[in-house]
DNA sequence: CTGAAAGCGCTTACAG
DNA sequence: CTGAAAGCGCTTACAG
């Protein structure tokens, strides 16, 4: 025969010591059962209108904020979502994330952002990190982890892939069009009458980066022109990359009178390069960047630069989470890449 | 007499359903209590060492992450720490963010990024936001929320506070030395031999644009300089602001050979300005900034300006955060501020 | 040193 | 339409 026990509260992490509000207070309040509140809450089910009206009240009398914690452990639902991203602190990727926390946020969904650094075994452990934190969803922002490992994690949870190519039942996964960008570009600068164009490429490892020299080449192509591989210098994505490809290029003695950069930080970075050897842009030669992130507009001279909303990037993922999430089939409009004319180019006069 | 009642599995959301593995089945696994193997994971017991090996072994072998939903339920922990942020994209946040969530991420702690975008209520809400999701702990950037707002905040959780001056029991503010750091910046200029130095002011509701300024005024003074408030041009630490503020300057037809900009994006800015009025930096005018982000390694000439690591700042308050929560009392060393001299200063000619 | 049991604040099949 | 009850995966007073 068990002896009775008393029940016991303990006092600390409590709810109620903390002065929090529960469910089971409202309830007790509007003199429904907890059930009834928790469907009201999640409008799971229809409720006769005085009890809607007595909770509602309750409610508000009461300041009751639904704890997701516990939310996310009876529902197994947390209203959170992942967000592997690889340098928080870049423009890129800071606009990015600001897209997709606003629109996150207005969906009543919080965003985890994790680090990868670009290094796969960081985002390997971002991503694990992310899952036992039982994430709803997971937003994968490029990155080195490979193709087949982000399909097996699509297996337990769905996911939408930024700037690749991946296909599932809740995969989804889109980007933007680099290779129609890096057209628009180098059409401009063939426009201004320029056929000695040089490229400085993005980080081959990532795919945007060759899209982006696809298009390039097949802007020169289309032109008539030959794609010439003196032509096309290294380059990583960041101003130091840019800067020493603009040395070796005017070390190579090449004959060249414009730059196409394969993102914004390289042209800038370029630019600095030709103002130390005394070129003048867009005097001597015209440049043109990629992304029109901040800097862009405010380098010297203003940069042109084909235009992504990397915010709206960020904000149609978050989009097509919540419709993975609803049981939906995302949908994604991403706005056409743009070019923004401003001061680093111009018509060759010779 | 109650019926018996069939317990029942619930199909969604169940952990075993999902192939997780729950501490229960470690416990099972290795023929102990689910108490002891808690104890174990959180080193809050001593335990036998064959027991201790056994959850160990089970542990690894099934490949157990504790559930941190479940621990935040029961524990009235979550070991995340909820981050009010001002802008996740521009470069002084992003950098302090990396700082914040590299080191909190080396404790085990998740930092939860939101975004107040310098609107006090989009600030209430965010933290709102964050006590709901029962963070462990808050750490607030700036911001324009009310110092009595936060110190009530304080009382729900350990908050440490970044360019504020607020004192409490858990409650733990610091900041950069601003007023030191510009008055590095200006002893600079003066130490070229300039004496009509601007200023260009950052947003005067953020302290830290203020301590700036009384620095600039302190160097001006000890040097026995007058302070000349028409060399004091309003910004609001934005590159447009600083553009805005060249013109303005330059059209009061004041002279001046020197400005100090009370950060790295107003520089920037005006280092534009100057260009388009055809004022050679650092020929004609000599332009320091503030902070020394990454763009300013890059701008053209490569700007003058005064470091701060802002990813120690970030990283700095972390730490604060975790010796707060392990019921210490937090130390800050922040690095003193810096000049960083490149091209866009230089000895007065004339 | 260790286990059984209650509890964290919700959600949701069951059973009216 | 609505309630009582079980369960989510842990932690922690209690009681040996």
């Amino acid at each position: 025969m068990k002896a009775p026990v008393t029940p016991r509260k303990r006092s600390p992490a409590t709810a109620a010591a903390a002065g929090v509000v529960t469910l089971e207070m409202v309830a007790r309040h509007a003199g429904v059962s907890p059930s009834t509140v928790s469907r009201i809450l999640n409008g799971t089910a229809t409720v006769s209108a005085a009890k809607q009206q007595a909770v509602d009240d309750a409610i508000r009398l009461l300041g009751f904020r639904p704890n997701p914690v516990a939310r996310g452990l009876a529902g197994g639902r947390t209203l959170s979502v992942g967000v592997v991203t690889q340098t928080i602190s870049s423009p890129f990727y800071g606009e990015a994330l600001h897209g997709i926390e606003d629109r996150l946020e207005a969906a009543g969904y919080i965003p985890l952002f994790v680090s990868g650094h670009w290094q796969e075994p960081e985002e390997r452990k971002a991503l694990e990190a992310l899952l036992s934190r039982r994430v709803d969803g997971l937003i994968v922002l490029a990155g080195r982890l490979p193709n087949e490992a982000l399909r097996s994690y699509a297996q337990e949870v769905p996911m939408v892939v930024v700037g690749r190519q991946l296909q599932g039942p809740k995969l989804f996964s889109f980007g933007f069009d680099n290779r129609a960008g890096a057209l628009i570009a180098t059409r401009h600068l063939l426009e201004c009458g320029h056929t000695r164009i040089a490229y400085i490429a993005g980080d081959p490892a990532h795919e945007d980066a060759l899209e982006r020299q696809a298009g390039y080449r097949e802007a020169l192509e289309q032109a008539g022109l030959a794609f010439d591989p003196a032509l096309v210098l290294p380059g990583d994505y960041t101003e130091a990359g840019g800067l020493m490809a603009v040395n070796r290029l005017l070390d190579a003695r090449q004959p060249f009178t414009a730059i196409f950069a394969a993102n914004d930080q390289t042209a800038i970075g370029a630019a600095l390069g030709l103002y130390r050897r005394q070129v003048r842009v867009p005097d001597d030669v015209s440049l043109v960047g990629f992304d029109d992130l901040a800097p862009a507009k405010f380098s010297i001279p203003p940069l042109t630069t084909v235009r992504q909303s990397v915010y709206e990037l960020g904000a149609e993922a978050a989009t097509a989470m919540l419709a993975l999430l609803a049981g939906r089939e995302p949908e994604v409009k991403l706005p056409q890449p743009q070019l923004v004319p401003r001061e680093s180019t111009r018509r060759l006069l010779r």
